[in-house]
DNA sequence: CCCGTTACCTAGTGATCGCTAGGTAGTCTG
DNA sequence: CAGACTACCTAGCGATCACTAGGTAACGGG
């Protein structure tokens, strides 16, 4: 009766539905037991694989983030090859269109990024650098004849963050790159 | 010894307590044991004068909203009377500077609002209305010729509430007025 | 100054929290 | 096919959760 999973497809199984959970109900507002619950195991079986809950919220920003890595290291031009405005616009929209793809995603960062706001939430280290990480890409990016880089990709980021929350909030219910789209148009000179 | 307050005076001190506490921890997050114990009182003393954890929080939504609404409503221009593009600016740049004054509510509705997110959280209906509200308010200030107001309205509300995350993530670290009226600036044509 | 009201307490309720110890039973290797 | 390994369980730990019942003592009005 009792369903045996290989170490790696029952890591990746409780990862994927800490995703959700975490993203609905924050860090400190779900439990170990009812995440057990929803991969059909108790809470002792799961910490068999994650040591405790903040290890377990270690695991999956990790494992994310490796992902995402790839994946926006493939869509962020490299070195300091020059860029006209067109392809960062071209840039930004594949950024926007891929978290549009992954709205669980989307949640649960905008989630931490709230929570761990507070100096001793077990992400805050995480999320201090990993936005100042951002901030420093996007500068980069936008890093366009006569304009000030940091501002901007301060307003940029923060834009895009805040839309993303409210088209979440909105249920989808409008269209999230051509919104984005037409804020970057406006936004970037 | 033990510190008797009238009803009034008490219920104040609570529900400013609580708008850091929620704001630090979120609704799921915080313990009604630890909120009466920043009162320097017990949970029984506190559940007294508020009966349960959501009637709490609806107190804390419903007193801010009420304070909120007189000081939004002052900014606001009445009617359809015939404004102008530096005018709108002005009162945008209006509602930034009071919220700036006020960080721990900003941190208030940033958690509130990620966490209202579920259907179940007892902040879910309240900030969907809230919301469309603005939203609607927002599109009627921003009705300016040649423009779709309320996707504009979309675009300005989520660069605000974007920009004002980061402002709190950064700890304030930047002008949070002035980068807004860049933004405003550019976001509104 | 007394008496009703009420702010607040102590002491508990059962439920649930994160986590541990130790056992059981599938699976993989030699 | 035996034995090592390990995924996962049951049982239970002390702590803490939201909340209640019933008492005590400070206040305000007469």
């Amino acid at each position: 009766m009792r369903t045996r999973m290989n170490r790696e497809d029952r890591r990746t199984a409780i990862l994927d539905a800490a995703i959700a959970v975490i993203g609905e109900r924050g860090f400190h507002g779900f439990s170990i037991r009812e995440l057990a619950l929803r991969c059909a195991m108790t809470d002792a079986g799961l910490l068999h694989h994650f040591g405790s809950k903040t290890d377990l919220l270690l695991a999956v920003l990790d494992r994310r983030d490796m992902q995402d890595e790839h994946a926006i290291a493939a869509l962020l031009p490299h070195g300091a090859a020059p860029r006209s405005r067109a392809q960062v616009l071209q840039v930004l929209a594949a950024i926007v269109a891929r978290n549009a793809q992954h709205p669980e995603l989307v949640r649960l960062y905008a989630m931490l990024r709230v929570e761990a706001l507070a100096a001793d939430h077990p992400a805050h280290a995480y999320f201090v650098t990993r936005d100042r990480m951002a901030r420093r890409r996007f500068a980069e990016l936008l890093n366009l004849p006569g304009e000030a880089p940091d501002r901007l990709a301060r307003q940029v980021l923060s834009a895009m963050d805040g839309l993303e929350l409210q088209w979440l909030q909105e249920e989808r219910g409008f269209d999230l790159v051509a919104t984005w789209n037409e804020t970057a148009e406006r936004l970037i000179p």
